[in-house]
RNA sequence: GGCCCGUUCGUCUAGGGGUUAGGACAUCAGAUUUUCAUUCUGGUAACAGGGGUUCGAUUCCCCUACGGGCUACCA
């Protein structure tokens, strides 16, 4: 069996979209599974869209999705160089290949001659715009220029490009992994150029001559590339590459979790929610958009997310790790529809993966807040805190965010439950709770369960009143991990220092309201 | 506009000529937790529409609708 070589080609243009983390997993994921190949090239063809730190963004993200990369960029290999802008000599004698066999041609049109014959076409009810078999005809290029004018232009150094000539009748037939048979007509497609003015070359044929070139196997890629795959194959055998031809699959695209369209940074803006894998500063605005990392989701979360839009094993299970994921992988189950990005279900995987970390890293997390914050806190604390936290968090920080009253006595109280239940029971039942904490010999959970229990049952109160109140007053929210657990992490005085506090502001609102 | 691709609960999806159309997220209810959350149990909820083919179509075919992609010297 041929050796499987598959590639992930992103281009340099700004940040890695999520949908393209995708993209590189599943070809990662195929690789993997089949012992194959996984090569990052780089496709930088257009000098106009470069953006510095674009690529090292794009290692840097994969590197910490845990997509490993066997060849190319920042890793080398037998067919470097793969940064397409180092490759450019090398398409140019392709181009020539295919001037000389026939396939191409050059084209001297100036943009404005372009735009003429498309208005020209439009206007006449034409549906196709294109330059192709019927109007190539009528341009200035080297099938209508005699071929001394043509030489002629060419010495002179004026600007051409180099397009493709595509034959006027027949079709090109594909065979998709994803899609099945995909058909299009010779003439519904058009002479797309292959080496621009500026000496690159163009995708269409960079991409061709590489992934030959490269041995690819199979290019997975996103289905925007579909209508252009024909193109593709036309390439292949107009080079005589048919027999080397790589196999496709165009993968569903990530849609907007609302409404119509790709998923698009506007709609992460909008929601909420990040789009890219890491943080991003965009060098041209200085816009910065915070990424999955930095919001606290974890690669295999996200990774386990990603794998399971637009792909399924067919069993109930759900929870995947990498290597898992390798096992079970196939390009059979991939679906054709596009896939709404619901980050709620990614936030779900994200609790997951986090309660199932042992306590000792969970507790980590929690201490590199507390180190940003200046705050300093025993590892014993530390691992109380994570122990009675844990099954409330969705991500890292939430250990700090969701439990500063550990630290820091609360700064404001949910003022519905102090309006609701702070009267002359509550108020009672504080001050004799607190003569009976004062008299705990040891001050923990079980102890203060007890003195909790004992008060309320002396005064005649339902504890159901008191409990509420007593968590506000000293967590300041009416929600939070177990009571008495939080009294023992707290510890004795502090406790008392908070219900004083307590009794003497919260008279004050409860007089006015 | 043209071409290509698609369409099962709100979302991700399984399934496949005869099923109580299954799971997960979300949502709702109950239980546990003397609070909230967790956890557990249960519920609501889907085959876009119309024609065929067939004894029988959600499944196969066609049409329509809707959605998406492409339509650059961008990838």
């Amino acid at each position: 069996m041929k050796e499987i070589r598959v590639r992930f080609a992103p281009s340099p243009t700004g940040a890695l979209h999520i949908g393209g983390v995708r993209t590189a997993l599943y070809n990662y994921l195929f690789a993997r599974q089949h012992n194959g190949t996984m090569i990052l090239r780089i496709e930088d063809t257009d000098q106009n869209r470069y953006v510095p730190g674009a690529e090292a963004y794009i290692i840097e993200s994969l590197k910490w999705a845990g997509i490993g990369i066997d060849e190319g960029i920042g890793v080398g290999g037998p067919f470097a160089p793969y940064r397409q802008s180092e490759r450019k000599e090398l398409y140019r004698k392709y181009a020539d290949q295919l001037i000389d066999s026939g396939h191409a041609y050059y084209a001297f049109d100036t943009e404005a001659e372009l735009e003429a014959m498309r208005d020209r076409l439009k206007k006449a009810g034409v549906d196709y715009q294109q330059y192709n078999s019927v109007t190539r005809m009528t341009m200035r290029n080297s099938l209508t220029l005699p071929a001394s004018e043509t030489e002629k232009l060419l010495q002179s150094g004026v600007p051409y490009v180099i397009r493709l000539k595509v034959p006027e009748t027949g079709e090109v037939r594909l065979q998709d992994l994803i899609r099945g048979e995909v058909v299009v007509q010779m003439h519904e497609l058009d002479d797309k150029v292959l080496m621009k003015s500026d000496g690159m070359p163009t995708y269409h044929l960079a991409n061709v001559v590489d992934d030959y070139l490269m041995r690819i196997s199979h290019v997975i890629r996103g289905e925007e590339w579909l209508p252009s795959a024909p193109l593709h194959v036309l390439l292949y055998k107009s080079f005589g590459w048919e027999a080397d031809m790589p196999q496709f699959a165009h993968l569903p695209l990530l849609l907007k979790p609302d409404g119509n369209g790709k998923l698009s940074k506007r709609d992460a803006d909008r929601m909420g929610f990040p789009i890219f894998p890491l943080t991003w500063t965009d060098p041209g605005t200085g816009e910065k958009s915070v990424g999955f990392r930095e919001a606290g989701y974890l690669p295999e979360a996200l990774i386990n997310f990603l794998a399971f839009l637009g792909w399924n094993p067919g069993t109930e299970q759900e929870i995947f790790s990498m290597k898992e994921l390798i096992k079970a992988f196939s390009i059979g189950r991939i679906g054709k529809a596009g896939a709404r990005f619901d980050i709620q279900k990614a936030t779900w995987f994200n609790e997951q993966y986090l309660r199932s970390k042992p306590e000792s890293i969970l507790a980590a997390y929690l201490a590199d807040q507390l180190v940003k914050k200046g705050i300093t806190c025993s590892p014993e604390k530390i691992l109380k805190i994570v122990a009675v936290m844990r099954e409330r968090v969705s991500f890292p920080k939430d250990f700090y965010e969701q439990g500063q009253f550990f630290f820091h006595a609360p700064q404001t109280f949910d003022s519905t439950v102090i309006a609701k239940k702070w009267n002359a029971d509550t108020v009672k039942f504080i001050r004799v709770f607190q003569e009976s904490i004062e008299n705990i010999e040891q001050f923990n959970a079980e102890t203060i369960k007890t003195a909790f229990e004992k008060t309320a049952a002396d005064l005649g109160i339902k504890t159901g009143q008191l409990m509420q109140v007593l968590r506000v007053a000293i967590t300041g929210s009416a929600s939070g991990p177990d009571l008495m657990m939080t009294l023992e992490i707290i510890g004795r005085q502090e406790t008392l220092n908070r219900l004083v506090f307590a009794l003497s502001n919260f008279n004050v609102n409860a007089a006015s309201s």
